[in-house]
RNA sequence: GCGGGUGUGGCGGAAUUGGUAGACGCGAUGGAUUCAAAAUCCAUUGACCGCAAGGUCGUGGGGGUUCAAGUCCCUCCACCCGCACCA
């Protein structure tokens, strides 16, 4: 037999033998604990990257490590087939979404498959396929019926020269990405999931996800946003209306000095009817960008309408009623009272406009400043209000308003009719504010949520048809469930931008199920986030006849663990969590969570080359020379930093090309080595090379050593050698180790021990028959011990040890813990703290045995220079510290 | 502005949660083997001083707690990520 191991022929081999044996189909035993691990699914956009290689080696090392420890594993794979690429393709290159989207799956379908991942095919999804969307479409309609989707207007982006809605992301300073045209905002009537009214839930349900990452939980929880507040009306003088204003501050009523509603709001579009400053105010208000930089520089501009409302708690004192462009409407009332001596942005607001400063707090003690002091000081004042002069804090607000970084902290309350001069926490004086309030009946307390309503209609082709049907007389009407699926028309004219749906001759002609008039289809298709916010569900069925199979996801569900990106940390993972409540409602499933465990990958990155004339080059176009240096074409090469692979900047490596030339267990292997699987891994050629010496490594040492290796069933001898009994312990350490690294997601550590293992066994002379014995269940532990990482490898070396079956199929190792306790311990000495001496010591040694030991050790005699120690520490099995 | 993270040799990273800093890999240097190269094997590899024995310094900077600090506390710096006119 060759030493040298031909990976293409072993890849190949052995992942049409798990295929033939049917080791991956994922099967229901009720008996018997059950694992879905799950990868977030591929968009298939042609070609599989680096990322994916990371993701699915990932998830792969976990399903084989489960099934090994016997669970019953659920390892499914699909594609999240919809999307806007698929269109694009469409109209520059003439070719069907459909077509595109299949021949990438199958494309990408083969470049996994040769990953030798342990995924049950048989249950292979794509979302564009009508029989995964009917019952997306099924859902849609059970979620109308519960009073979970609704319909109402919305803006959004217009690309007024494509005829086309635009994401945020497709809009650029303000302008299409591919017309470059003025983008307009336009009014659409739009389908709306209600994930508001699970606002409170999805937010403390966070707390019962210990094994999501800390940092995506936060970001869910900013991103829900909860605020304490109240609401306050200022009745509004020679009208008989008010505005409803929302405020997390209402101790600082007594500071307002000014009113302002957002630009969008309905009183605006009221005075604006009749006042043409005010119309044109408001449209250089929509010209704006929305970008964080346009946000960032504008000033704050505000339109004062003449209109003033009255202070809640005093009739008689009026503000002023302004249109400001910093006010949105989206959030809370759209309203908001000025307090400027509290709020930067109010007090900017108010020197504009010359309005009034009006102090409600200050920090304790703080007295105000001398004219004097305050024109010596107006330099350290314009930075903080709050200053230091002598022995006093003195206070004056000048060009910054007084805001205190925590609520938690007392204040003076200078200013505050209901709070009489108190010294309080602001969250204190919150919760007494509102009491007061709503004792007056002029307001009450709230919780306010930053989240927003999911709006799921969008005005394309490639994307699941929303069932409805608008009928002149009886409006919006549900498809009848057995006229479903709605599926898209297959002959669509892509010569234009824009969605092809309304231009179809026939398609969109039906007649009103309710009244059988003629009616329209709803052209729209469903926000691809809707596809993937259920996917893990249907796994578990996927040929069943409705959305979910309530057997199969009572046994599968929730994903024991999901491995995908943290750019999904918000959007996917949200609309997940509340898809599942929304489908517990109508019986789909019977939880809340979907993903109990999750972990977050971290990103590929790669060196970045450039050209003497500044363009990107590509890693296989730059050649290393024999000093060292790049070069492309003769020219030198600059070598940028080292940046997450892309496209744009060409440092992508191709896996295709990886796999062909390293194999997939080199791959593998390499992704999982070195970087810790949630922080940015850098591929570098090294690396790789690295891991191929690795594969051959084993390969070639396993088979200079098989000669000697005692049958696989030979019982264990009588007598082992010191030498035996100490690699013996090296494997069942290594055995423990490995198992507890990989459930921890620490493969870089699981795979130093895999080497270390590796270099002790290389190392090893088995001089006697328990020598030999060891060595042999040195191999054996090795080889399942790599199988979840190089799984072609170690069928081979399975096999090669002379097992029958398969690998796949046989069980973890177990470390014996009685070789797992070690007999003795080396102990450091330290002489004040600093490393003298080791010695080796019986484990579990008395302290005073310690003791002596160590004050005996020549090393600790010179420092000590025949003193005597003042005080000895002795951690026992660990250290013995000397204090001289 | 708000929230979070990271900082350890030439590089990626370990360090049993306060107890021998630098495991393991990469790279580098020297040697063996070879006609030669690749591969392989052996040795060395944090810095500084020293012929050596040995010593000094060392985990972004500064300070502190402790017998003992990469680890805990205070403070400063740098870089990265998320959200952001959120009332």
């Amino acid at each position: 037999m060759s030493s040298r191991l031909n990976h293409r022929e072993i890849e190949s081999k052995w992942q049409a033998a798990w295929d033939e044996a049917g080791c991956f189909r994922a099967s229901e035993e009720p008996g018997r604990p059950k694992y879905y691990v799950l990868e977030m699914f591929p968009y298939p956009s042609g070609r599989i990257h680096m990322g994916h290689v990371r993701n699915y080696t990932i998830g792969d090392v976990i399903a084989r490590y489960k099934r090994a420890k016997g669970f019953s594993v659920l390892h499914p794979m699909g594609w999240d087939a919809f999307g806007l690429p698929a269109e694009n393709a469409a109209m520059e290159r003439g070719v069907h979404p459909a077509e595109w989207t299949y021949a990438n799956i199958e494309t990408m379908r083969g470049q996994l498959q040769t990953m030798g991942l342990s995924i049950d095919w048989s249950r292979e999804i794509a979302t564009c396929s009508p029989d995964y969307y009917r019952h997306q479409q099924a859902m849609f309609l059970d979620f109308l019926e519960a009073g979970l989707v609704y319909r109402k207007n919305s803006w959004v982006n217009w690309d007024p020269v494509d005829h086309t809605v635009l994401a945020n992301e497709q809009v650029i300073d303000g302008c299409g990405w591919r017309s470059g045209a003025p983008v307009e905002r336009r009014q659409l009537a739009q389908w709306f999931f209600k994930i508001t009214d699970y606002s409170e839930e999805l937010l403390t349900a966070l707390d019962d996800l210990p094994r999501w990452p800390e940092k995506v939980r936060l970001m869910q929880q900013n991103w829900i946003g909860q605020s304490r507040g109240a609401h306050l009306s200022f009745p509004l003088k020679g009208r008989n209306d008010a505005i409803k204003v929302f405020t997390t501050r209402p101790d600082t009523l007594d500071g307002a000095s000014f009113l302002a509603v957002s630009p969008h709001h309905p009183l605006a579009a009221e005075l604006a009817e009749t006042d043409d400053k005010l119309a044109a105010f408001i449209a250089e208000c929509d010209r704006l960008g929305t970008s964080e930089e346009a946000i960032e520089t504008a000033e704050k501009r505000g339109y004062d309408t003449g209109l003033k409302g009255a202070h809640p708690l005093d009739p008689a004192w009026e503000l002023p009623v302004y249109v400001a462009n910093f006010v949105l409407m989206d959030y809370g009332t759209g309203a908001i009272f000025g307090v400027p001596s509290g709020d930067q942005r109010d007090l900017d607001f108010a020197r504009k406009y010359d309005l009034p400063v009006i102090e409600t707090y200050r920090p304790i003690g703080a007295r105000d400043a001398t004219e004097d002091e305050a024109r010596e000081h107006a330099a350290a004042f314009a930075e903080n209000p709050v200053q230091k002069i002598g022995d006093d804090t003195v206070f004056r607000i000048t060009e910054t308003a007084f805001v205190d970084k925590s609520d938690q902290q007392p204040v003076n309350y200078t200013n505050a009719r209901f709070l009489d001069d108190a010294v309080l926490a602001p969250v204190e004086a919150i919760e007494r504010t509102i009491d007061y309030l709503e004792a007056r009946e002029v307001g009450e307390g709230l919780v306010q949520y930053r989240l927003r309503d999911w709006g799921l209609s969008r005005q394309r082709y490639w994307g699941a048809p929303i069932p409805i049907i608008h009928c002149p007389t009886c409006g919006p009407v549900p498809v009848p469930s057995a006229d479903l699926p709605v599926t898209l028309p297959e002959d669509v004219d892509f010569s234009q931008p824009g969605n092809p749906l309304p231009r179809h001759p026939t398609w969109k002609h039906v007649s009103c199920p309710k009244c059988g008039g003629p009616a329209e289809r709803d052209c729209d298709t469903m926000d691809t986030f809707v596809d993937s916010s259920w996917y893990f569900a249907r796994f578990c069925a996927p040929q069943a006849e409705t959305p979910t199979l309530r057997s199969a996801v009572d046994y599968w569900l929730p994903v024991d663990q999901y491995i995908g990106g943290i750019e999904h940390a918000i959007l996917h993972l949200l609309y997940a969590r509340f898809f599942t409540r929304a489908m517990r409602v109508c019986g789909h499933v019977g939880i809340d969570e979907p993903f109990a465990g999750l972990f977050t990958q971290g990103m590929i990155c790669h060196e970045t080359y450039r050209s003497a004339d500044g363009r990107w080059l590509s890693p296989q176009e730059v050649t290393r020379e024999a000093d060292g240096s790049l070069s492309f074409e003769g020219q030198p090469v600059t070598l940028g930093r080292v940046e997450k692979m892309s496209k744009s900047k060409r440092n992508t490596v191709d896996p295709e090309e990886i796999i062909a030339t390293y194999g997939a267990d080199t791959a593998r292997w390499f992704m999982l080595s070195d970087s810790p699987p949630d922080r940015e891994m850098e591929w570098t050629d090294a690396g790789i090379e690295g891991a191929w010496r690795f594969t051959q490594r084993l390969w070639r040492q396993l088979n200079e050593a098989i000669g000697d290796l005692p049958p696989a069933a030979a019982p264990l001898p009588a007598e082992l050698d010191a030498a035996a009994q100490g690699l013996r312990q090296s494997v069942h350490k290594c055995i423990a180790g490995v198992s507890k690294d990989i459930e921890a997601f620490h493969f870089n550590k699981a795979v130093a021990r895999l080497y270390q293992l590796s270099n002790e066994i290389a190392a090893f002379e088995a001089s006697s028959l328990g020598g030999a014995w060891a060595l042999r269940e040195a191999w054996e532990s090795m080889t399942r011990l790599v199988s979840p990482m190089m799984p072609h490898l170690a069928e081979e070396m399975w096999h090669r040890l002379g097992h029958q079956g398969l690998l796949s199929d046989a069980a973890w190792p177990e470390a014996d813990g009685a070789l797992l306790t070690e007999v003795s311990v080396v102990i450091a000495v330290q002489v004040n703290g600093k490393l003298r001496a080791t010695f080796e010591a019986p484990k579990d040694s008395e302290k005073a045995s310690l003791e002596e030991m160590a004050l005996s050790q020549a090393a600790v005699q010179k420092a000590l220079q025949g003193g005597q120690p003042r005080k000895v520490i002795v951690v026992p099995n660990r250290v013995v510290n000397v204090v001289a």
